[in-house]
DNA sequence: CTGTTAGCGCATTCAG
DNA sequence: CTGAATGCGCTAACAG
């Protein structure tokens, strides 16, 4: 293997050195007027700026990481392999990515370590200034970890106990309640609920979990009937999962998605001839993108991801830069957007 | 401002000297039992490895980096604000991300620089051992930077040139031809091409100008007639111009998409009375988690977007790796996937 | 096979 | 207000 560097064709640039020395100063000068940590008198100031300009110099963003222990860098974690099938993720990171733009931070992506311990240990060596989750648990060792350590994170999501930490999350609870709230004033008596997967339930995911207790409590409070149903978000299991459900159950007259299951949900009561919105009523839980490509378009509560994963790096560089001690805590109520004329009363099999 | 270092409560941890001193060698010595680069005996080498984990050593990426000059880092672009709205290039960043993190790279996230140098530069200050770059243009300046300075890089599309560049693309002009293909075998004689936007289309965006040339030599090989509509992702302007065409036009009975613009194509369709796929014909080149997440799924080219971000991202870590000169290029070409049954004859207008 | 040394490019003490 | 000196943690010559 030859040296890297002759591959990389890696041009010896200017560095601080060559501007100190065409401005005729010492090299911290050039340092100060960069970082303005000190005054410096208005004529060096002026020379050194030239000399700048001149050389048309650029700092070296790498060198002044090391040096200042600083890298200007924030880290996100992908859930891994099967990442390209939850596009609200995708949002997120699209999200995020504009943020650290606009802010000159950059952002680095990797899939999920499995090791809570190895995402500390990313900023700890320098990788990162501060990290965002996602995917969070209730209880969460990243959480843990990364207090424990004291470094700096924000949250799209939320766990039990908040208590410090910066997050930006849906209100789940809130948005299952106004979908249940929603659905029973159409008349609705039996609603199915496509939460996230067992899985994610018993890993405790924090949106699976909260939509649960949430869908049990506002179904008995309205005396509706609830039907829980944890389903993968790919479209070959959700579809199962519904002429499962039209087969054995003819009174459940409308369900609630969390996730990607609208997409096999739709697909299985066009071929099991129950027309939505006309005989059974889709609430879908999603990003406004993914819920206005359908036609027609579906109702339901709109996750806005792209802005979410924004304010995520936005609330993580705050930090970064000094802000204040108190965290941000940012919980998303949105109403339910009617995309589609829904019938007011439920046709199948009532 | 306080001591950024301070608020980072970045620990000192153990360095090479520390393992160095209690393994009783030199520091180089450390360094060449962990980058392999010169053969050092047994004996040294477990002793080392021992102190490694005794102190519980790990290495220090960006310490690394600057002695190296390599940063085991690549640096990819999204087309800057409403990247949200086109869930392919997500995609092909989850592939990308995928990749870098299997092989032990980084993924730099930011938004595209409207400056082609500074993305030269990026790999030049060392933040970034090489590039992927998307949307391309025949005539790319970026490429054209990046060539001329020697860096690594690799695309998602393909230039009008492309000696010596390493790519992965959908072969836009034979997607076309099977569509217009498939269109006229189920005897549509008018056909309408919902292409990128004009403004894609006058920067010379390279899916736009093959398609748009395939699509003319296509009809007019076979004796059809084709329409070719530039025509934003956007719902409201493709759902604008679908309600034109339809309005205009009555014996157009089948359309190709390029983009996200079957949104609003279904959506007019459905409110013009017009049925698909009986009425109408629809032909989307899209990746195919879109495609089947419609209800009926959509008939297509699939845009295997995820693996082509996978491939771009590994065919540059080939090439840091200091693999052969010659580039792989890769130009994907699908058959056209038939997910919905479509009536044989166009009935509308006819 | 191993140790010594000089940087990578910059930030930041400390003297002046 | 300025400059010289030291070091961030590691790599890669250069000497043995």
């Amino acid at each position: 293997m030859r040296p890297v560097s002759e591959q990389l064709g890696e041009r010896r640039s200017v560095t601080m050195a060559h501007i100190a020395e065409r401005a005729g100063v010492a090299l911290s000068t050039v340092s100060y007027v960069l970082s303005g940590k000190r005054s410096v008198s208005k004529e060096t100031r002026v020379r050194v700026l030239e000399a700048i300009e001149d050389l048309d110099y650029r700092p070296h963003p790498r060198a002044r990481a090391l040096a200042s222990r600083t890298s200007r860098t924030i880290a996100l974690f992908l859930p891994s392999p099967a990442w390209s099938l939850l596009p609200v993720q995708q949002t997120f990171v699209a999200g995020a990515t504009q943020a650290t733009s606009e802010h000159d931070y950059s952002l680095r992506l990797s899939t999920a370590p499995s090791d809570p311990d190895m995402i500390a240990e990313l900023v700890e060596k320098g990788r990162a200034d501060g990290v965002i989750l996602m995917e969070i648990l209730l209880h969460d060792p990243r959480v843990e970890v990364l207090k424990a350590r004291g470094h700096p994170f924000s949250l799209i999501g939320h766990c039990e106990d908040n208590t410090g930490v910066s997050f930006v999350d849906l209100d789940f609870a809130d948005a299952i309640r106004k979908s249940v709230v929603h659905l029973a004033g159409l008349g609705h008596r039996r609603v199915a609920l496509f939460n996230f997967s067992a899985e994610a339930l018993d890993a405790g995911y924090c949106s699976a979990v909260r939509g649960r207790a949430a869908f049990e409590a506002i179904t008995a409070e309205l005396g509706l009937e609830g039907i829980h149903l944890p389903c993968p978000h790919t479209i070959p299991e959700s579809y199962a999962v519904t002429r499962q459900l039209l087969e054995s159950d003819s009174s459940c007259t409308a369900a609630i998605t969390t996730g990607w299951q609208f997409t096999g949900l739709l697909a299985a009561t066009r071929d099991a001839q129950v027309h939505v919105p006309e005989d059974f009523s889709v609430v879908a839980i999603i990003a406004p993108q993914f819920a206005e490509m359908l036609a027609p378009a579906l109702t339901g509560i709109d996750w806005p991801a792209f802005e979410a994963g924004k304010q995520a790096a936005e609330m993580l560089i705050d930090k970064l830069a000094g802000a204040e001690e108190t965290p941000t805590q940012i919980l998303i109520r949105n109403d339910l957007t009617v995309r589609q004329s829904t019938a007011a009363a439920p046709q199948r099999g009532g």
